[in-house]
DNA sequence: CTGAAAGCGCTTACAG
DNA sequence: CTGAAAGCGCTTACAG
């Protein structure tokens, strides 16, 4: 019913196979033919069937983004949609389509993932989180398929990733609130089998540690990356007998969960406690106070990461395994002492 | 390379059909070969090839979805994400891949989406929005291409769409404030070549006509979906001599703009203006004071999009052309006039 | 209940 | 510079 390349091929007077070398823009034709092929394309409405392209090719231009399965909930926090962008960005102007797949547990993720590569559905795929001993990287590496991901694995530590300096991110926003003259500084972290999470806690510990400053164990807290993981951890803080007087949280979503909290409880906010926290989505910006933010540049990570794997799919040199994304501490009214307190 | 339905047939001993019968669940097939082959596919670790299976099918198990060419500016707001959040869950729960595609310009939207009909690339479109004539949905019909607008079209009443009912939502929200005893009520609308800034233009004005209130033209502006939008909106109503002491925004994240404004420039809300949007993202609820929003179901309106797309696609009977998302109004402080004030 | 054969729409050595 | 032929991995009438 639509029209193939052996009705273009009869209509011009040629072989299918002149048909698909015009196509492909085989060298060793002659113009004429090319043009009156082409003009043939054009007027028949010619165009190419993707599959039985794949089919032959073993290509799909397509790459698969593998969204982590609570997902639900994530998306809700401006981290996907933000990274999705740049994949999408970057992926369309190199004229790869994309696709999405999700699972709601960890075989669901790792069976949709195998369908994606095994059924050559994609040339490559994206995965968007980093956790510890992970199935999936597991299952890319063994099939020897292109992929990378947007994080850090310590398992694989040879795999292609576009990530940020967690470690040095974290050491960056306590180092600030050091700087604030903070000496009782917590830590709101997420999810402790993700990698981000321990990074960046490594980091908080680093700048204590520098400064010489105590860290009690009742000032870490972990949570998801939820508001209301920070306001339960902000009530925990604050019926702390030595409690807090700063504090980083893991996302902003986080701290903003922290800061609605006391706000409701009539705390003042930087002045009874300082905040900082990651990603710099918009909220941050607009709450009152602004809160204070580590800029990890969202849709740079998802842009770069298209960009890695695209040229690994085409068998492009990469010259660089380990890509990373600068950060930036945004510094807004939540960690800055003014002066009319 | 990868194990083939001929290498399954070869280790089981039967023909390459048969397997093929096992996988489709063909019912005139014996249990007992049913179990070996299945057994050998295991073993073997077989996994169909989607591409051979579509050519010869015709079909992809996958729908696109065509992102509004402003995506970029677009995904800052929350609509998008949540809309496809809902897209893929639905769609990934009845089975269907999901596939991304978007373009610059109108013509590469309509060069996208071709390139997926065209190609059979997917059995499926989703729409996220609908602007006057538009060439997409032009061509989709043309095609007689299974797709669903999430939206309104006024050139084609009769195709598969999923929307609010925009003018009774904007009619709520101004009959909201007039309900708070606003008399001078503006309205911040979006670009006017959509057809959501229309309806709830047109529902904005009926409430207004009701309630015989006076609309001076002036109390109308019309930008896009962003907070600058609101800004300008906002300091252009504040310098007005006669200026309105309520306002209908057609997007939280533009009343979240005048709300912004106000607040740089001393003004109370709601007690020098009041205000109302759309949409209920998470920025209304966040903001100081909580702004007043229509919540319009986003995820429902995607997670609806998708099953009748998918309905469609299948071939099953459609009871309704046009679903209507239901609307609900979360009154806060932004429009609620408090005693304390 | 099962097999042989044709075909989906394309690409690509192999010849010439 | 171009064509005939084989083949990518599957499905599906048609027979039996």
């Amino acid at each position: 019913m639509s029209v193939t390349i052996i009705d273009v091929a009869k209509r011009a007077g040629v072989s299918p196979s002149t048909v698909s070398r015009v196509i492909s823009g085989h060298p060793r034709i002659s113009p004429a033919t090319t043009r009156k092929v082409k003009e043939i394309m054009q007027e028949m409405g010619y165009h190419p069937n993707v599959m039985a392209k794949s089919l032959v090719s073993k290509t799909t231009q397509t790459i698969g983004i593998l969204l982590p399965r609570s997902a639900e909930e994530l998306f809700l926090n401006l981290f996907f949609s933000e990274i999705i962008r740049g994949v999408v960005t970057q992926s369309t102007r190199s004229g790869y389509d994309l696709m999405m797949t999700t699972g709601t547990s960890e075989s669901e993720e790792v069976e949709a993932v195998t369908r994606l590569v095994k059924g050559r559905r994609v040339d490559g795929v994206i995965l968007l989180y980093s956790r510890k001993s992970d199935p999936v990287i597991a299952f890319l590496k063994e099939q020897d398929f292109p992929f990378v991901l947007v994080g850090r694995s310590e398992d694989y530590p040879d795999i292609l990733a576009v990530d940020n300096n967690n470690v040095q991110a974290a050491y960056d926003a306590t180092r600030h609130l050091i700087a604030q003259g903070h000496k009782r500084i917590g830590f709101v972290s997420g999810p402790p089998n993700l990698i981000v999470s321990r990074d960046r806690m490594i980091g908080y510990k680093k700048a204590m540690q520098e400064a010489s400053l105590d860290i009690q164990s009742e000032w870490i807290v972990e949570g998801e990356f939820l508001q209301e993981s920070g306001y339960r951890a902000m009530s925990f803080f604050m019926n702390l007998p030595h409690r807090p007087t700063a504090l980083v949280a893991i996302d902003d979503i986080v701290a903003f969960g922290v800061l609605r909290g006391l706000t409701e409880l009539g705390y003042k906010v930087p002045q009874d406690l300082s905040l900082v926290g990651f990603n710099n989505i918009s909220i941050s910006e607009l709450a009152s106070p602004p809160i204070s933010s580590i800029d990890i540049g969202i849709y740079q990570l998802g842009y770069t990461a298209s960009q890695t794997l695209i040229r690994a799919v085409k068998g492009e040199s990469i010259h660089q395994r380990h890509i990373i994304i600068p950060h930036r501490l945004v510094a807004r009214e939540s960690s800055l002492h003014t002066n009319q307190e």
